[in-house]
DNA sequence: TTTGTCACG
DNA sequence: ACGTACGTGACAAAC
């Protein structure tokens, strides 16, 4: 059996476990722990998988390397930091040297440097090496005896991917030396090495698989092609030729490193449990006082209960508790069992039977949450028709917290709650139950499900107060209590309300669709030749730009792009590729519309879509199943689809939406006062905004000014880019640039505004809207250009798009109270965004209307006015 | 499962 | 020199 040492990008997986665990976290004194939390986790998982004999972890040291000296605008890897991440560089060095780890630095050289050269000692001295890396760049250290292992946080959850030489050449199809000559060509932004220019990530893997160095290309680069190509690398050699040596990393550095002091002795020491005890980090503390125990002591304590009489006691206990969790089992419609946790010995699943019916269970269980006292649980708004409670004080959604806590993660489970603030690594539903019904899994493993409801219940319990804490601390309490627990119940209301849809009305459209489709579909063949898929992308491709030679314009990394906006440019003198995009109209209205609609609408003839409160980074809802926020609405024929949505018997449908709201929002936030001016005076902002920006009497706006101007608009809130409005406009780079100064020069106001958010994000790591919602940005902290300005537009648009959803959310809580409030039989069915439907009994309409305007207009106080806009009609095609 | 495309705000 | 407008979800094809 060889030896083992395990080498470890310090930076790079402090970096990615920053990002990965929750933000918030600090201990008493105020010091942020996550990052070293999330870095000894790793660590700690890696040590148990790889039970390696030795191990190093490398830091890069503050000063220029020798890549600054031979490029100058070499930058490096080693970025500004948000300083919340900055801090906790010295205070996981701190926990290493108490677990007796030893610390690699060398001035003048990155820890990749570091890394090469101990990992190529390593191996002559016979020892097999494991490399672990959040950065790709590693992969050119692969051999047979050294694994690059590259921990991937995807949501919550770590994975490691792992590469041995062969793995690199079957995924990359390169060896590791060859891929230093991939770089050398194609460049790589994030190392700001420069490639060649004109080369990228094709042609230059493409070469280099064919030549296998970057030498053997340029022997032969006369005979290279494309001819592209060959005129690119002629003219780039020396940027090649300098590439090459700052992609290559070092491997013989002159590192101080003896393998007696890289020797893992005893980990678990008294220093580092005593630092383990000064950052508060509870889980890892268990481990440390245990040795290496990892059994989670909660679990001792998980009780099933079947019969009348200890659900009973159960439940009387429970009543008295001050804070309880929650988990609710059900399925089809039926209550199968319900998990209760209110201490640490007390943590009970109450599975449904003939004594313990589902009934009894709900009704206990909505006992619980009118008792006055706290009850955590997940997802809420699914255990409400079980439940049957409405807006209730002391009932919280555990998720709902973690997502305004951190927004950016894929999903808000229990196994991840648990080990973000209960710093506890507990299974996961998936590690339990699989992918099976609850029904099948209770009765084929009954002991996991056991675990896994228990832990549920425990973790909700558990969390609540941390998570209400952290909300009062990040400054998002009010939020959480005033909206979105409320939101719950509205969303709840508009998803149990559905909508309905005209069944047969829904067929006839999706059947002339057919009629078309097939029609053009022989079409399309007679014109090009040959019968293809044309839904394939690919296919369409070769025929269009291979068969046929039209010019492509785009290329994406398989193939051609045959997007609309490509083809639309072509479809003038093409009859074919006109023809197409009315086939790709066509068929999107019958698959996504007709058909897709088709099988969602319930035996009530209604569609019952979900909201989904979790979901987006900026605090917008979602839908789903099927999504109702994207029904067609701009183009005339897809437009017809609305017609099926109708109001039931005796009803109409009222629609009410924002005029602009996210532009008075950016007047409002920038506070720039001609902005806001403009607003006062002008109902049609984009004319208001030509009138000024282009010094045109308001009267004498062109459409064309109006148009430009309104493109700049969207610009702004999208994040101004002289590239996307330029796109957005066909106009160059350099007139919108131009656009963009003289808008600035209007509202000097906005652009202070934008660049606060962006310098304010790069400082706390995160960006809020006018109600203190959160959005980390940790692009904005990234050393690649095209991320770093991808977190740039996210800076400036996420505060506005944010904002605008707050003020939704409160008129929405607003709109479903007062209609229940005042005993209306009229209900808020959609949300989309900016728009309201609401399904009013006839003889109600008209104190609907009055209830969303005032609603939605007095949802904020700002210092332009809220605009809405109120439709009426028998149908959702009507309300426009 | 990922990619390309396209529907919406 | 790089190459993109912000935020979503569903579908078909290709892997």
């Amino acid at each position: 059996m060889r030896e083992k040492i395990v080498l470890i990008d310090g930076h790079s997986i402090l970096n990615r476990a920053y990002y990965g665990v929750n933000m918030g976290m600090t201990n008493f004194e105020g010091l942020h722990t996550n990052a070293v939390y999330g870095f000894l986790n790793i660590l700690l998982k890696i040590i148990d998988e790889e039970q390696p004999q030795y191990m190093t972890v490398a830091f890069d040291v503050k000063a220029p390397t020798f890549r600054h000296e031979m490029y100058e605008a070499y930058k490096g890897t080693r970025k500004g930091m948000p300083e919340e991440l900055h801090e906790q560089v010295p205070l996981t060095k701190d926990v290493l040297k108490a677990m007796g780890i030893q610390v690699a630095e060398l001035p003048g050289y990155e820890a990749d440097d570091i890394l090469g050269t101990l990992s190529a000692r390593c191996e002559k001295e016979g020892l097999d090496v494991v490399l672990v890396s959040g950065d790709r760049d590693m992969l050119q250290l692969a051999s047979g005896r050294t694994k690059i292992r590259i921990p991937k946080t995807k949501g919550g959850t770590t994975a490691v991917e792992d590469y041995l030489e062969k793995d690199v050449k079957e995924k990359l199809g390169v060896t590791p030396s060859e891929f230093v000559d991939v770089k050398a060509l194609m460049g790589d932004s994030s190392d700001n090495i420069p490639g060649v220019p004109g080369i990228g990530e094709k042609t230059a893997f493409a070469l280099i698989q064919k030549y296998h160095s970057l030498e053997a290309v340029y022997a032969d680069v006369d005979n290279v092609k494309p001819a592209r190509a060959q005129k690119a690398l002629a003219a780039g050699r020396e940027m090649a030729e300098l590439s090459q040596t700052l992609a290559r990393i070092d491997r013989e550095c002159p590192v101080e490193f003896s393998l007696e002091q890289a020797r893992i002795g005893k980990l678990f020491t008294p220093e580092a449990y005593e630092i383990m005890k000064r950052l508060e980090l509870r889980s890892l503390l268990k481990r440390f006082e245990a040795g290496c125990q990892t059994q989670n002591s909660v679990e001792r304590a998980f009780l099933f209960l079947d019969d009348l009489e200890g659900a009973e006691l159960a439940f009387e206990k429970a009543m008295g508790a001050e804070r309880i969790g929650m988990q609710l089992v059900a399925e089809n419609g039926e209550l199968l069992g319900l998990s209760l946790a209110f201490g640490e010995e007390d943590i009970y699943f109450l599975e449904a039977s003939d004594f313990l019916t589902g009934e009894y269970l709900a009704g206990k269980a909505r006992q619980l949450c009118l008792r006055g006292r706290d009850t955590w649980m997940l997802d809420l708004k699914e255990a409400l028709p079980y439940l049957g409670i409405e807006e209730t004080e002391g009932v919280y959604d555990a998720g709902v917290a973690g997502y305004l806590l951190n927004p950016l993660k894929s999903a808000y489970v229990y196994d991840d709650l648990a080990r973000e603030y209960l710093e506890l690594t507990v299974p996961s539903r998936t590690d339990l139950l699989g992918k099976v019904s609850f029904q099948s899994a209770l009765q084929d493993k009954k002991e996991s499900c056991i675990t896994c409801f228990c832990y549920s219940a425990y973790t909700a319990m558990a969390s609540g107060e941390i998570l209400l804490t952290k909300l009062r601390e990040t400054g998002m309490e009010p939020l959480f209590r005033n909206i979105e627990m409320p939101l719950i119940y509205s969303l709840y209301h508009m998803e149990k309300e559905g909508i309905q849809v005209e069944k047969e009305a829904l067929r006839v459209y999706g059947e002339t669709l057919r009629v078309q489709i097939e029609r053009l579909e022989i079409e399309i063949y007679e014109l090009s030749g040959e019968t293809f898929n044309i839904n394939s992308p690919k296919q369409l491709g070769v025929i269009l730009f291979e068969k046929l030679k039209l010019p492509y314009g785009k290329k994406t990394k398989t193939g051609y792009s045959t997007s609309a906006d490509i083809l639309e440019k072509l479809a003038p003198e093409q009859p074919l590729v006109a023809k197409i995009l009315e086939y790709r109209q066509l068929t999107k209205l019958k698959s996504t519309y007709a058909d897709g609609l088709a099988v969602y609408i319930g035996e009530d003839g209604r569609i019952h879509g979900k909201f989904n409160q979790t979901i987006t980074a900026t605090g917008r809802i979602s839908s789903t199943e099927p999504n109702l926020q994207n029904i067609p609405v701009r183009m005339a024929l897809g437009r017809e689809i609305r017609k099926v949505f109708v109001p039931k018997e005796g009803c109409v449908f009222v629609d009410a939406d924002y005029s602009q709201i996210e532009l008075r929002i950016l007047a409002h936030m920038s506070g720039d006062s001609r902005l806001i001016e403009a607003y006062h005076q002008a109902e049609d902002i984009h004319r208001m905004t030509a009138s000024q920006v282009f010094h045109v009497p308001f009267d004498e706006v062109t459409p064309l000014q109006r148009g430009n101007a309104k493109a700049v608009n969207f610009g702004i809130v999208y994040g101004i880019s002289a590239f996307g409005l330029s796109e957005g406009l066909s106009i160059t780079r350099q007139e919108a640039l131009d656009y963009i100064k003289q808008y600035f020069e209007t509202y000097p106001g906005v652009k202070v505004f934008l660049d606060g958010l962006v310098d304010s994000g790069k400082e706390k790591g995160y960006v809020t809207t006018l109600f203190g919602r959160r959005r980390p940005v940790p692009e904005l902290s990234s050393s690649n250009f095209m991320q770093r300005n991808f977190g740039e537009r996210v800076a400036m648009n996420s505060p506005i798009q944010g904002t605008a959803a707050d003020i939704m959310k409160i008129a929405m809580i607003g709109v479903d109270r007062r209609l229940r409030r005042e005993n209306l039989r009229s209900r808020l069915i959609l949300q989309i965004h900016d728009e309201l439907l609401v399904e009013a009994a006839e003889d109600e309409a008209e104190q609907v209307k009055r209830i969303l305007k005032e609603e939605m207009d007095g949802a904020a106080e700002l210092s332009v006015p809220l605009e809405v806009d109120l439709n009426t009609g028998y149908s959702w095609f009507e309300t426009k």
